[in-house]
DNA sequence: AATATTTGAAGTGCATGCGATTTAATCGCC
DNA sequence: GGCGATTAAATCGCATGCACTTCAAATATT
């Protein structure tokens, strides 16, 4: 008899780790030829559309938001910024922090990048409530990830 | 009124993908303090379960498990053979694959590894019910970017 | 049998991710 | 006002992750 039958006996197939692991990374995936159209890698999206939603906006905001490190950050926002998309601005106010803008070239973007949120929904095959409904267990799960984390 | 109330605004914070990425990321996260035991990162990890599962076993059977290509693998399973705890053999009935076996090292680390599941299980704080239809969901999910990829 | 095609790993180049450290600016406390 | 602690970015080092290419071995085709 299995002294821990809820856990010690899962295949490497049952876990929940290689299941998100492996989501996730088909999702990247699946984002990556209809990003490369926009020329942008799929964190590179996800900066571009947090800036489309609240631009100005600083880099400790988009990491709070994505929950990305400055070290991940930084470089990657220079490399928007070297696509001519965005402009890096020290903060006048605080000096520490960088404020992200729109290029015109960065906002013109934003209309070409409409269609990808439904391009991805019809990929992903899930009535829109089966979706909110994994979006808020996801969501519950890396919270409980992060706090049981901070003991 | 919007033309594209299913997708198109939907904040951030509501989007399946981010969602998935940023919970794939707090389950690597939470890994981590528990591998750095092992001296094993999460991935070097994921294929150290596969041969305690599945040992001998090939390369691209590892791939195939966990979705990975050689290109990651590769050197991934060069640096378990450096730290003694695998073995790569040209497999003699097929020259072109790589068989994986055990050391003594690599097969010792399996018990000191046996309490890992039960912590992260423990950090998840889902009923096992919960835990496996998420995992189902994951899976069909996985499955659906990857047909809808493949056309 | 000779050749073309396919296949499994490995090599290359590039963009993440993140822990750890560094730098500069701001804050808190006296 | 001065000074140590804190904070926001940036830098560094290392390990992925993957498209693309290369190489060698095995398979299919003529």
């Amino acid at each position: 008899m299995k002294i821990n039958p809820q856990t010690s006996d899962l295949t490497l197939d049952d876990r929940l780790c290689v299941a998100l692991y492996t989501a996730s990374r088909a999702m990247t995936a699946r984002y990556r030829p209809i990003l490369a159209e926009l020329s942008l890698t799929y964190p590179q999206y996800l900066v571009m559309v947090a800036l489309w939603e609240s631009a100005p906006i600083t880099i400790g905001e988009v990491g709070d938001r994505l929950s990305l490190e400055s070290s991940t950050l930084s470089p990657l926002v220079k490399r928007l910024e070297s696509m001519n998309l965005l402009k890096r601005r020290r903060n006048p106010e605080d000096e520490r922090s960088v404020t992200l803008e729109l290029t015109k070239h960065g906002d013109a973007m934003r209309v070409r990048a409409e269609s990808v949120p439904h391009q991805i929904s019809t990929a992903i095959g899930l009535s829109e409530s089966k979706q909110r409904e994994l979006v808020a267990q996801l969501r519950k799960l890396a919270n409980e990830l992060e706090i049981s984390y901070n003991d």
